[in-house]
Formats: structure tokens, C-alpha cells, sequence
DNA sequence: TCTGGGGTCCTAGGACCC
DNA sequence: TCTGGGGTCCTAGGACCC
């Protein structure tokens, strides 16, 4: 029966996806101009592998991922520099991208700290590229961000339009896949793995079976689709075929779990150690919890040795927070207590983990069994909140924080910039 | 020597209930 | 030869994303 979402009329309205370029290195280079043209990288956690690659950097193959050591030599050898993530830095970058795209349509969903789905309006609709490129110009004036532009119907074929202006520099950062448009052409050309929302393992499944480009992907048989991918893959292959399956959500919405954890710098063995490790992701985690005005009604703590190396070792805990808890000091406790549980010596500890779930509003009042205010500690927290907030560190945190840690991940090539130093950008208004 | 962190959604299967 | 059926809720695991 081929695909019937043919037969439905393409959604009139267009969505565009603005995505920015190499995003972390192009923050990096807003204070490092001189480093135009050589390539550079950006580190994760720990200095552990590359997670953001300048255009110089993808063309001499250093792929997403790549841990550091293997091509640390290489990067030297070619004059590349090199930076430890700096993501609150990335993150007041990001705010003010975001800002220039609120200012310049109706309607936004920010989709992650370097990409945003925005609605075309009205008077963009007529010549969606034009507007495009004078967005692209507002936003690279303005913050010093390079962008990609996608324009199309659905947020799976504006991806891969995005994805076309950034590879095409002819078309100025921006390109559309336009309804009644034949799109053939560039779907034939597209890998079914660089699709959105298809990962690896659905790659390597679709490919085994002759459907290796977005084109064949989306003239797969739904029946076929359904069964083999699930709704998801069938609403992806709809998007391909420009019917909009996946709305624009505007509203942010608050998160349902809560995560913090870190690789350690060296291998932690202690108890105690990873008890203050564990304390430190437990206050981070609370931070978040607190800024969202979200209770956590479970907390989880795993610990585990390097996946790289045998014997691997990895335990979690979950333990249920019988009253729904924002405080710090109820986090750690309880932290701290499936630590314990889970800990075994002798073992070289790498990661650790602490994870808040059952998040419910904090809004609502919360009430025990007889009817009392069970929440304790949260003001105190909120208080604390504050005081770091006003002296712009954190002031108030447990002793046995204090100090240089094994744990603590590496560093290394940190480049110094804070916050503070944005205001000192000469060329952005 | 050296390998990130933080999320979401979907589905299958078990528990439970009437 | 015989076993109830169907709805709902919850959870774990697997897939995906940046």
C-alpha cells in the first residue's frame, strides 16, 4: 500500500532548525580569534575524548568521540589547540543565541544547548531562505555564533537541511526543503544512518536489508516499518515524506530525572573518597532540583570500575525518599546510606553517579501522615542557594568538600575564560 | 598512563484487580 | 483432557538524542 501519508496534505506551515556550528569551539574562538583557520577541539569531562571538532579539525578525520590520548600527539603535531569544556561558559553563550531567536519569531522550542526549532513566521513563509539568511546575519552579529539553517515542514527534514547549508557554503548557511518540492535528491544522498532518530543499531538493521538513504527509508512500507522500528521509526519516515509528526513544543517542561556524575581523575579505592564524591554529585544534583522547584521521591548512587578494564565492577542502589525531599541535607544522607550498601573493597573505582527520579512539583504541599511538613531542610538549602548565588560561588558547602581530590576530574587545558570575561567581546553588541 | 555526561521515549512483560 | 479474560499500572531495558 506504499506510504499512505502521501495521500494527506503537507502541513502549510514551515519549521526551521537553527543549529550552531562546531558550537563549543566556536564559543572557544569568540576569545581566541587568532585561532580562525587552525583546527581546535574541545574536551569532555576529564579530558576524556572530543566532543566538539572545528571544521579544520573534521578534515583531518578526528571524529566525535575520539578519546584524547589516541590522537593527542597527532592534534600537537598539526598545531591544534586544545580546550577543556568549559560549559557554563557554552551555556551563557547558548542563553544569548536563544535570545536572538526569540526576538525573531513567535514561537521556539529550544531543543539542546546548541540547537532550536523556531516557526517560521508569517512574513518569512513567502521566501523562507531570505529570511533565513538575514536570521543567520542577526545571530552571527549579535553573539558571534555561526549557525545552520534548516527550513522544511517537518524537524526530520529540516536536520538534514540544516545539515546541507553547513556543508554547502554556497548556500550561505541556509537551505529549505519546501512542500511540493521534489526532495528526492537530496534524500537519496543522505546515509540512513545520518537521519534523526536513527541511531546505530537501527542503521546497521535497515542497511542489512536495503534500506541504506533517507529516500528509501521513507518510501519503506509503514506495516514493515511499524513492526521492525515501532511508532518511532514510522513517524520519522513520515517526517521524511514531510508530514510534521513530532510538534514543536514550546513549553519547557520540567525534567523527570535528575543526574550527576563525573570519571575521576585517578581511581579512587576509599570508602571515603567516594563518599565525598558522591556528597558533591548529591549537592549538584539538589542545586538542579531546587532551581526546576522539584521534590525527588527516589535517589539512586552507582559506582563502577573502567569499562576499559577487566574485571569491571558496577553496582547502583535506589532508595525510595518517603517524603518527596528538595533538601541537601536528606539528599546526601540518603546517598551517602546506598553508598554504603554498594561499596566493596579494593576495587579502582572510575565514575561514580547520583541519580534523583519521582520528581513532582514542589508547588504542591507536601504532607506526612499526620498531617505535618515533612520537608526538612529544604529552606535551609534554598537559603544556601542563595547566598552562593549573591557571591557568585559556592560559599556554603560541606568541609570535607574542601580541597584537591583525587576524584576530581582532569582539567588540563582549561582556558581561563569566565563569565564575567563576556562583557569584554569587542565586536558583539 | 590516558576512553564524557545528561537526558527522553517506547515496549514488553509481570503484578494486580475485577 | 485442561487452563478465564481483559484492563491498568509499573518497571526494566533498549533504543534514540545532543
Amino acid at each position: 500500500m506504499g506510504h499512505p501519508g502521501a495521500f494527506l496534505k503537507p502541513c502549510e506551515e514551515l519549521l526551521v532548525l537553527c543549529d550552531c556550528n562546531n558550537f563549543f569551539v566556536s564559543c572557544e574562538r569568540l576569545f581566541r580569534p587568532d585561532l580562525e583557520g587552525r583546527p581546535v577541539v574541545v574536551l569532555s569531562s576529564n579530558d576524556g575524548v572530543i566532543i566538539s571538532r572545528s571544521n579544520e579539525a573534521k578534515a583531518l578525520g578526528i571524529k566525535m568521540g575520539e578519546p584524547y590520548f589516541r590522537v593527542r600527539s597527532f592534534l600537537e603535531r598539526r598545531g591544534s589547540a586544545v580546550f577543556s569544556c568549559n560549559f557554563q561558559l557554552y551555556e551563557e553563550i547558548s542563553a544569548r543565541v536563544m535570545e536572538v531567536f526569540r526576538r525573531a519569531v513567535p514561537s521556539i522550542e529550544v531543543y539542546s544547548v546548541d540547537e532550536a526549532f523556531l516557526e517560521v513566521p508569517p512574513a518569512g513563509r513567502e521566501r523562507p531562505v531570505e529570511w533565513g539568511r538575514e536570521l543567520r546575519a542577526a545571530v552571527l552579529k549579535q553573539t558571534g555564533i555561526p549557525v545552520s539553517i534548516g527550513v522544511a515542514p517537518a524537524k526530520t527534514a529540516a536536520k538534514l537541511a540544516a545539515e546541507r547549508g553547513k556543508k554547502r557554503p554556497e548556500t550561505g548557511g541556509v537551505f529549505a526543503l519546501l512542500p511540493g518540492e521534489a526532495w528526492d535528491d537530496l534524500l537519496g544522498q543522505v546515509p540512513v544512518e545520518d537521519v534523526w532518530g536513527i541511531g546505530r543499531r537501527w542503521a546497521d538493521f535497515l542497511r542489512r536489508r536495503g534500506v541504506s538513504t533517507a529516500l528509501r527509508l521513507r518510501d519503506t512500507p509503514d506495516d514493515w516499518l511499524e513492526k521492525h522500528l515501532g511508532v518511532r521509526g514510522l513517524r520519522t519516515a513520515w517526517e521524511l515524506r514531510g508530514i510534521r509528526c513530532f510538534p514543536l513544543e514550546e513549553a519547557e517542561k520540567p525534567q523527570k530525572s535528575i543526574q550527576s556524575s563525573r570519571s575521576f581523575a585517578s581511581p579512587v579505592r576509599s570508602r571515603e573518597s567516594l563518599a565525598e564524591a558522591v556528597t558533591e554529585f548529591a549537592l549538584v544534583a539538589g542545586k538542579r532540583l531546587r532551581s526546576q522547584t522539584s521534590l525527588a521521591g527516589s535517589l539512586a548512587v552507582s559506582i563502577s570500575t573502567s569499562r576499559f578494564r577487566a574485571p569491571f565492577y558496577g553496582a547502583s542502589a535506589e532508595v525510595p525518599l518517603e517524603t518527596p525531599t528538595d533538601s541537601d541535607i536528606t539528599l546526601i544522607k540518603a546517598a551517602t546510606g546506598a553508598l554504603a550498601s554498594i561499596y566493596k573493597e579494593g576495587r579502582d573505582y572510575e565514575k561514580a553517579a547520583v541519580c534523583l527520579g519521582r520528581l513532582s512539583s514542589a508547588e504542591a504541599v507536601q504532607l506526612g501522615l499526620f498531617g505535618e511538613k515533612t520537608n526538612r531542610g529544604s529552606a535551609l538549602s534554598r537559603a544556601a542557594d542563595r547566598l552562593n548565588e549573591q557571591a557568585g560561588r559556592r560559599l556554603l558547602l560541606p568541609a570535607a568538600l574542601l580541597g584537591e581530590k583525587e576524584w576530581r576530574p582532569r582539567k588540563d587545558r582549561h582556558s581561563g575564560v569566565r563569565l564575567e570575561d563576556l562583557g569584554t567581546l569587542p565586536a558583539i553588541s
